[in-house]
DNA sequence: TCTATATTCTACCCGGAGGTAGACATTGCG
DNA sequence: CGCAATGTCTACCTCCGGGTAGAATATAGA
């Protein structure tokens, strides 16, 4: 089980740039602060600009904000627009169709965890993550 | 969140051979029965094998069986020998020193769903696969 | 207006999982 | 023996996520 490098770079961005003090957060600050490759950056960035999670200013002093209330990011949101949820929400066995009336061998077993990961994705917003405990970003 | 299809092949192929009537398994019948390119199966299940999950007589009319009782098979040793477990026990966001002392933003967030797949595929046997409602295996 | 610092766009490379092809080894059976 | 059916081994191909490079565009400020 893991996120794809992409959608860990998003999340590790949006938290740093709530935290951090700074308006704007150009993408050299962001790639350098948390380790991330700087071109490869540039063009996640684009693609939360284009889906509304964050701002961009062009030119010198420009760089990024973050454009919506914390509360109204979600997990899933992010991830749904770096990599997709399809994958978080199929049979586990990897079939089309799996369902109550044709399940697979790890159907029933699959349904409790499977929910406790959608429900915590659907529930946890930015700002849950910068109020959290934890503020580990490299 | 997505088994390797190596995995899910694995998983369907000793669910099939668990449940046939024939004692031994022709790759080439579990190919076709199951949907799987054969030629790549054939590799996979010489891992199964090294693996001692199953056993194999070559030869004409051979083909593989099951090797051991199927309450000792567990769907956490199939995946670790298939695709290996570390991706199942890691900080969702990818550091590698992700602890109680140092935690990420998602740490708190993703221990309780980390731990019911943990402990869904530490439990889970062959035999209850087989017991299972679902036999879905294509 | 010119320059430095930004974002933005396009093209390419790399590694690993999945998949294909063919040769080789082993064995039952006529 | 000789053929057919099987497992076993090696080499290669394809796709995609991740990563690199460079040029184009925008803009604050001297």
């Amino acid at each position: 089980m893991r996120l794809f490098k992409s959608s860990e770079y998003a999340i590790r961005c949006l938290v740093f740039m709530a935290i951090s003090e700074c308006d704007l957060c150009p993408v050299q600050q962001l790639a350098t602060e948390l380790n991330i490759p700087f071109k490869f950056l540039g063009r996640l960035m684009g693609r939360l600009r284009a889906a509304g999670f964050v701002e961009s200013v062009r030119g010198k002093h420009g760089g990024y904000r973050i454009a919506k209330p914390l509360e109204k990011i979600r997990l899933e949101a992010i991830i749904d627009t770096v990599e997709g949820l399809d994958t978080y929400d199929r049979c586990i066995l990897g079939f089309d169709r799996c369902d109550e009336e044709n399940p697979c061998p790890l159907h029933d077993f699959w349904k409790s965890p499977k929910a406790g990961i959608q429900e915590m994705m659907a529930q946890v917003t930015l700002a849950d993550m910068v109020q959290a405990k934890g503020k580990k970003l490299s």
